[in-house]
DNA sequence: ATGAAAGCGCTAACAA
DNA sequence: TTGTTAGCGCTTTCAT
């Protein structure tokens, strides 16, 4: 910076205010900076500028999801780029599979990176790193999960809801043993998605003690195995819930290489790409990844810009996409 | 990191020093220095440190690609970050929809907040910012795409022998009128899969005269439409390879629309999460996207290191995934 | 083993 | 309208 005020012949301030528009700079002598900020390719340093500015904003954002390779978090992460980008806002990405650890120490980087705030996925419901967030002040939003701390905003689908509907959904064509596939219960979306799947069993008086239950599946291939086994059993479900996208992946394989896909129905919670094309297509209760990353950081976005909201906890609604998978009858 | 040091009743130097864990400190001290850092709940600022730092260093990386919504994009994502965590570097991540002036905008971004090295897929040949990169002395790695300029390191999948492979599995199944789906052909990897089209087509002796090559298709939707009116027109091919996943999703619903799906063959370029599933099984030409991602953070990390590599072009094998629906034979 | 002073590149506050 | 000085939080250098 110093070589571009010597060579237009001016202050050090005045190109800092040439270079971040500010008033009551000459026409004439702006265009002097810039041209002497283009024939030295001269590009400011954000970092050094945030030390001194008086907000101390460094337009930067930390955004933590399970895995950036999701496709439900790539939809958030897009939505949130999208948001950032008109305001010059940087966005570091991480992701944390579902690991405390992997969580804490993801949080902890993006404060010593001074981000004017985050969007987070969190697998606790008391995060650790609370103390460290409220004390510096830093706005948060939670996407997907929804912390117990009601102080928080939060934007989440509709997931007990979602799952009542998916299940209810796979009740009225018949079906009285429906497995359910899910993850640890820890997971707040997996205990509601399961809750959800209860309830619409209570309400249909359907008995749940050989309700099939399987939990702990975080990826496909244990999703697969553990469907695998459901349905070479002497008691085999005859419909399925699988309460995850990657879950949905391995219940998929399970009833195709089990020679099942027709006759054992099968409702997914988050809609996957090709859902559509499978055979027969695949039934789904959808989520709004895109929609719940805009809401997400629009939220952000108000409160650093001062705004003085309310926590709220947003719910972004799911679809019942009908394709096929879903509307098989329970054999009799 | 003053209170740090007045707590810990030393100076500013010794709680850097702990923090960093260079030696010289004894070990009273430095759990001295400790215990005042958990009770003040303090977090270096590594913004402000990079600024005195010796070498520089940000710990830093910008990743710029089409979206961070695409499967192939999120997967190079996962393994840059993958990689980077373990050195405690964080990474900003960039999307530009194939757009140069977003490109163009995106590596300023990066350069403002001195990022130390980038992985960049560019849609330009000769990319305008060039001369910045070279001047600040960023060691750059592109992905996916490979710049003229053979002075930068790049990781690319084998386009055009991928696509050759391709193209000569539908001509083995007996289809001499094959359709090309194809984006921009100034964008490298669809020039380079369009001429292993037209090299297995040339080998094969098939004249390319009336061959349906159809370009500047961006997304699943143009594709599905280009592909309809297609097999809708009175010469429809027999088969059709789509150079790209978000077309191949588009030619397979244009295909199930038409009812096509079993008659006419098709070979896309990249999986697709679920393409074994659909009816009949997508063959694709599979990417390794993750392996794209890790030798290229592995490569830029080595030049950070002070490695001093010569530039090279890597080059990711593909391999032919055979599911059913590129082995459909031609009609008679 | 420890600390004091200087300075990284920038912006705030104030002076001219 | 413009420039000067100080200082953001840290690391470097050099002294003790």
């Amino acid at each position: 910076m110093r070589q571009v005020a010597t060579l237009a012949g001016v202050g050090t301030k005045t190109v800092s205010r040439v270079i971040n528009n500010e008033p009551n700079v000459a026409a004439a002598t702006a265009e002097r900076v810039w041209h002497a900020v283009r024939s030295l390719d001269y590009h400011v340093d954000l970092q050094a500028g945030s030390l001194r500015r008086a907000d101390g904003r460094t337009r930067t954002l930390g955004l933590l999801v399970g895995s950036v390779d999701n496709p439900f978090a790539g939809a958030i992460h897009r939505a949130v780029e999208d948001t950032a980008i008109k305001r010059e806002v940087a966005v570091f990405a991480s992701s944390f599979d579902d690991d405390p650890e992997r969580e804490l120490r993801a949080v902890n980087a993006f404060l010593r990176r001074r981000v004017d705030g985050l969007i987070l996925t969190s697998v606790k419901r008391h995060p650790d790193y609370d103390a460290s967030l409220r004390a510096q002040g830093i706005p948060v939003v939670y996407v997907d999960r929804r912390p117990l701390d009601a102080t928080y905003d939060s934007v989440t689908s509709d997931n007990r809801e979602g799952a009542r509907k998916a299940t209810e959904h796979l009740i009225r064509h018949g079906h009285r043993r429906i497995a359910l596939l899910t993850d640890r219960l820890d997971i707040q979306t997996a205990a509601d998605r399961q809750q959800g799947f209860f309830e619409a069993l209570g309400h249909a008086g359907i008995a749940t003690t050989s309700t099939p239950v399987i939990t702990e599946l975080h990826d496909s291939g244990a999703a697969q195995h553990a469907l695998a086994r459901l349905l070479a059993s002497d008691q085999p479900p005859t419909a399925v819930f699988s309460s995850q996208n990657l879950l949905t992946v391995g219940a998929l394989h399970a009833l195709r290489d089990a020679g099942a896909q027709r006759s054992v129905a099968l409702v997914g919670f988050d809609d996957l790409p090709l859902a559509d094309l499978v055979d027969p297509g695949v039934t789904v209760v959808a989520q709004d990844p895109q929609e719940i990353g805009r809401v997400a950081v629009t939220r952000l976005f108000a409160r650093l810009e001062g705004q003085d909201l309310a926590p709220a906890h947003i719910i972004v609604p799911t679809t019942l996409i009908p394709r096929g998978s879903g509307e098989i009858p329970a054999r009799a």
